[in-house]
DNA sequence: TGAAATGTTGGGGCG
DNA sequence: ACGCCCCAACATTTC
């Protein structure tokens, strides 16, 4: 009977998996894999929230894999060494996985490729996570792209009509010695503070597919406008299922066909919302054309720029939520509570520490990939950049966002900052989006004065720019 | 996917 | 009726 090991990373879900798909249609059995591994990630092994996530999607896709009667093997240790056991404890013929973009793991994925072709095993790798692969995508040169817009408009070209793979029937699993329980991994935070991200979100397959629908239903139709305001449920947030692959772009793009199309009346425009499925496809090309990205500046013109000296006590009133500006606290806080954050906010609160505090962008893409339920690499990095202005087609640096006015213009109300500072629920929403002109009322609150005046430290983020030779 | 400063226009009050 | 000022509303420029 040949047998092949699925090595699942991030690509954890059954429907649309092409390396699965592939290794059932060829092979006689199939074993599927996770080995965890987190010192193979280069220096971005997963934060705390991530691993909190990549749990309970772990028990999620096990639970998928026994209902078709399958089960997931469970390793803890050095991946290239764990699949040769594997390989050699279950006569394994081949091995199938589905590719990951971070540059250390495409170091490791090569090593490995290599090492099992040279012990006679066949390797299969496919694109499970982007509508096109990163060198698919390429300007009239050849190049890649380091501009959006013309990127997204041949991504979009070129897509094509999607056809989610289904999941395959039957799926004849096997099972393997040696296994560890995934409690064993020591994902889960030994503090028990994970009850808000439990009430927030469900890990796996369905709760993306639900998810989806909902948003389908109810929100992509006014996705331009509602996306912006933080207190609304106007984003889709898959961005974690997205991440560890329990729904691939593919079946976002087929399900939204699918549903749009088969509504009465006028039919809503997806395309403000596959946008920013095209971002997170522009991220992972320019991490895979721009390895460098994740450390270093894009624009090498920034390599000069004059950050304000590390700060260990600004930054964490920053990450504490305890700036004394409304909305970025309550950004910070929903970050801490949920492991997530509304984009807007998210854009706001990035301003605020590079630009307003002047610290550099990695120790703000630091503390998001440490707490964020969707770190990625490849977007995360992109999402600092360009808030910073060193990015690729990056946001000007003077682009700087004023807190308290986006506070006024996309949480009117209020409800947004008082939902995540419960302490100024009870007064007028004016008091909050004009902070600084109640320091009294606010600390009788017990809520902290505004640690920096936005405007002066505006002028001199925009001084600090100056000094920059033009460019 | 900014904000603030600066410039322009046009309506209305008023002498 | 006219010029003048004020200012809101909008557009453009600058950082």
């Amino acid at each position: 009977m040949s047998l092949a090991i699925v090595w699942f990373r991030r690509d954890l879900r059954l429907a649309d998996n092409p390396a699965l798909h592939a290794a059932c249609a060829a092979h006689a059995q199939v074993l599927p894999a996770y080995i965890h591994a987190p010192d193979e990630e280069g220096s971005w092994s997963p934060g705390a929230a991530s691993r909190w996530w990549l749990h309970h999607s772990l028990a999620d896709l096990d639970a998928s894999l026994r209902r078709h009667h399958a089960e997931l093997h469970l390793r803890c240790g050095d991946s290239a060494r764990l699949l040769a056991e594997l390989v050699h404890a279950t006569g394994a013929e081949a091995v199938y996985w589905n590719r990951l973009y971070e540059p250390a793991a495409i170091d490791r994925d090569t090593r490995i490729k290599q090492a099992l072709r040279e012990q006679g095993v066949s390797v299969h790798s496919f694109n499970g996570a982007l509508w096109r692969e990163p060198w698919q995508v390429a300007t009239r040169t050849g190049d890649p792209y380091r501009v959006f817009t013309p990127f997204w408009r041949n991504l979009r070209d070129t897509i094509g009509e999607p056809r989610p793979l289904p999941v395959p029937q039957p799926l004849r699993g096997a099972t393997a010695a040696d296994g560890v329980a995934l409690e064993a991994l020591g994902l889960l935070p030994g503090i028990r503070w994970d009850a808000g991200l439990a009430q927030a979100w469900r890990p796996g397959e369905r709760g993306a597919m639900e998810l989806l629908e909902v948003f389908a239903d109810d929100a992509v139709g006014d996705y331009a406008q509602a996306r912006d305001v933080p207190s609304r449920h106007g984003t889709s947030r898959l961005s974690p299922h997205l991440h560890f692959g329990e729904i691939s772009p593919h079946q976002v793009l087929a399900t939204l066909r699918r549903l749009l199309d088969g509504r009465p009346g006028p039919r809503p425009d997806p395309e403000p919302f596959l946008r920013e499925l095209g971002w997170r496809e522009f991220a992972h090309h320019l991490l895979y054309h721009f390895p460098e990205t994740h450390t270093s500046n894009f624009n090498p013109k920034f390599d000069g720029f004059p950050w304000a000296k590390a700060d260990d006590a600004l930054i964490g009133r920053w990450q504490r939520g305890r700036t004394g500006i409304p909305l970025v606290d309550a950004g910070m806080r929903e970050l801490w509570h949920t492991g997530w954050m509304h984009n807007r906010v998210r854009m706001v609160v990035a301003s605020f520490l590079t630009k307003n505090l002047r610290q550099h962008w990695r120790h703000g893409a630091r503390w998001f990939w440490d707490t964020l339920v969707d770190a990625d690499l490849a977007n995360n990095t992109l999402g600092w950049q360009w808030v910073a202005g060193c990015g690729a087609d990056a946001a000007p640096y003077f682009r700087i966002f004023n807190p308290y006015l986006q506070a006024a213009r996309f949480d009117r109300d209020a409800a947004y900052i008082k939902r995540w500072i419960p302490e100024l629920a009870a007064l007028p929403a004016k008091v909050p989006h004009e902070a600084w002109k109640h320091p009294a009322a606010l600390a009788a609150c017990g809520y902290p004065t505004p640690m920096v005046e936005v405007a002066a430290s505006r002028d001199m983020a925009l001084a600090a720019w100056r000094r920059l030779p033009a460019g």
